[in-house]
DNA sequence: CGTGGTGCTGCAAAGGTTTGCAATGAAGTA
DNA sequence: TACTTCATTGCAAACCTTTGCAGCACCACG
């Protein structure tokens, strides 16, 4: 029973009807054996996982789907895979489904609203929900897509849905004081994309900590959230005479880098420069980067549990025909943020008004050096997603 | 008719029975509709399309699937999807499929042989097709598998299997000439995983060359893929006292110099490191990386021809419930060998034997500064794909 | 011996779609 | 006028599975 596996090539699909001729037994008892065992006698259930195991049948998930209106698929629609920061994410979300018994199918979207929208519509029907990561396309859009399959949304706050959220804030407000405890006044925001709330939040929180700081913060951009964006405007920033940079994440804080060697501007010397996400490859690149750590795994995972949650409360397509169901009732509106860390390495160092008695060293904040804990929630996960 | 998608939020599933009860005709000429227009009058298909546009019908795929047997879906199943080698490889086939209006589920397996078994029987009947990405499991359970579902494997050989490969023989002994050229005599190969195909042919070419070449080759491995398993092994290279060194990849090449840099033996002066891949970090790091450019878009696009070549001829599925088909005929066994190309950077230099009167250069090859067309497939792709 | 309960199994409908076949009607041809 | 052809549409089976309901046999209890 164990390797009985007849080598019989078969490429015609085995199904649940060939399993009940050969153990002799209806199509419904071999349909219980596998999705409700406890139904079905021991002496049954044998004989028929053997013939199953024999036959090597396998069941068909979309008929199942069918019926059932759960798929056990995730779909996880992502704007770039290319992007270092997704992976992390993507294995992550990808493990917390596993164990929940359910697969995670990744679409790219290279950056595209209209593929984002096409994307959500073509997994629609054969997953039983959808991560949104960094979409690009308008709220309006997401909310209206969200009547058609649940969604969870990650990195972007969306009113009335679930989303997860990284706290760039905070993080962008523990740069600007790392930049100005080392002495720099007059720093530069490089912005990202235009339509990202990543990119709104970094700008309001680095204002006010500029302010609080008595520093003078000029924002470029928008730019391409890539190394090109960032090497593109190397240039300019030279122009600007700014002594720091925060850059809106790693891959334009290493383009810039990029850039400004190539315009023998020296880093962290003449420039200090602060990335975020904290990417493998911000330790690979010389200089080291400093950056704001963003807890991706946590946020995959994180998004994978408030999506189960909020499906296992609908079994889409309930046998129940009819509009029985109160409509609007069943939005999870948990929103969560995920705590981030400043993570100090070499791009970054004294400024033009660093005091010389003291050492560079983190401004504020316990233990700044690569805590071990980053992704615990700040507004308790535990509560907003039992909600 | 463009934009009265009226606001009823939706949240029950609208079916083609709804439209046909709307438009006042029979399903299945609502099914014609969409699935052969031109076997229904203009003036009904305009009604029911109107009628469908009103009511925000759209077909569900996973039932369609149920009885045509195809979903339109291929499977990307994928080693790891944080080594930089495979993203250009998933947007290329995303793209190529989106042409052919085929949707790609992407699934990475995390270096798991067993997850990768998992992944394809998940797959199997939610998709026409899987591509395998440097599968770590065995030939003889691929081939099984692909009994269950049509596969094509990339960056292996599997006989009997089509097969998308890139030429890293020819690229290992190119790389293995320019050391050589620029007077290496001692060289080192970092090996990568024991069971991948890639490595075995490295290594058989690598060692052909450097015998032509008058040089001796130090293998040194299995090493695990990544930047670590570069790393690791620096302090070995340096006792073996090799000048220079050809890594399994470009991350393990890019670990080593973080080694070689920890250790204080400096690239390229010291020691010349070659990686594979050419991806996009290997241009930023410091130094820039001299690589064997592999052509991962034209994998990507490849095997998506080759399976959706193999999946036309053969509807899985097919109405007529019998073994008529003939099977094991319809096998394509076509393989590709994609081209590749040695990138000359700034990771190799002079090594001991170098001739002072000669500039560094490369040592044969035409035009080996980054050509612009890699990826032009050696055996004609023509030809392979459609016998 | 009758009644009720329990454990197991079969029956058939349902889920949303496609598609071979037949029916209809109209137009064209002899 | 009668016959063929064609375009259009309806009918119903089929795809593979799940599941409420009913039937059956068996046991225990009164």
């Amino acid at each position: 029973m164990t390797a009985t596996t007849s080598d019989e090539g078969a490429a015609v699909p085995v199904t649940i009807r060939d399993v009940a001729r050969a153990s002799g037994v209806h199509i419904s008892t071999v349909s219980r054996t596998f999705s409700a065992p406890h139904l079905v006698n021991p002496e049954t259930r044998v004989r028929v996982l053997a013939c199953a195991e024999d036959l090597g049948y396998r069941p068909n998930r979309a008929a199942r789907a069918l019926i059932t209106g759960r798929t056990h698929n995730i779909g996880l629609i992502i704007a770039d895979i290319a992007n270092p920061f997704f992976p992390p994410l993507i294995k992550a979300a990808e493990s917390q489904a596993r164990h929940r018994d359910y697969h995670v199918f990744v679409a790219d979207t290279n950056e595209d609203p209209t593929a984002e929208e096409e994307l959500v519509h073509a997994l629609a029907k054969q997953v039983d929900g959808v991560l949104l990561c960094s979409p690009r396309m308008s709220n309006s859009l997401i909310e209206q897509l969200s009547r058609e399959v649940p969604l969870v949304v990650v990195n972007r706050q969306v009113t009335g849905l679930p989303c997860v959220l990284m706290d760039v804030g905070q993080g962008a407000r523990s740069a600007i004081e790392h930049l100005v405890g080392l002495g720099h006044r007059s720093i530069a925001l490089l912005g990202g994309p235009r339509s990202s709330w990543t990119n709104r939040e970094m700008r309001r929180a680095a204002s006010a900590a500029a302010r609080a700081g008595g520093a003078e913060l000029t924002v470029l951009g928008p730019n391409a959230p890539t190394e090109v964006g960032g090497s593109a405007i190397a240039e300019q920033v030279r122009r600007s005479g700014v002594s720091a940079v925060l850059a809106y994440n790693d891959l334009m804080a290493i383009g810039l880098i990029e850039g400004l060697d190539a315009l023998g501007v020296r880093v962290p010397q003449e420039v200090s420069v602060v990335g975020v996400d904290d990417i493998t490859l911000s330790r690979l690149t010389r200089p080291k980067l400093t950056t704001v750590a963003t807890p991706t795994g946590a946020a995959g995972r994180t998004a994978v549990d408030m999506l189960l949650q909020q499906d296992i409360e609908s079994p889409r397509g309930a046998r129940g025909s009819g509009a029985g169901t109160a409509l609007g009732v069943r939005r999870t509106t948990a929103q969560v943020m995920l705590q981030t860390d400043l993570v100090i390495r070499d791009s970054t160092g004294p400024g033009p008004y660093a005091r010389p008695a003291r050492p560079l060293a983190a401004p504020r904040g316990p233990d700044p050096h690569c805590p071990a804990g980053p992704g615990t929630p700040t507004t308790a996960t535990g509560d907003a997603v039992a909600s």
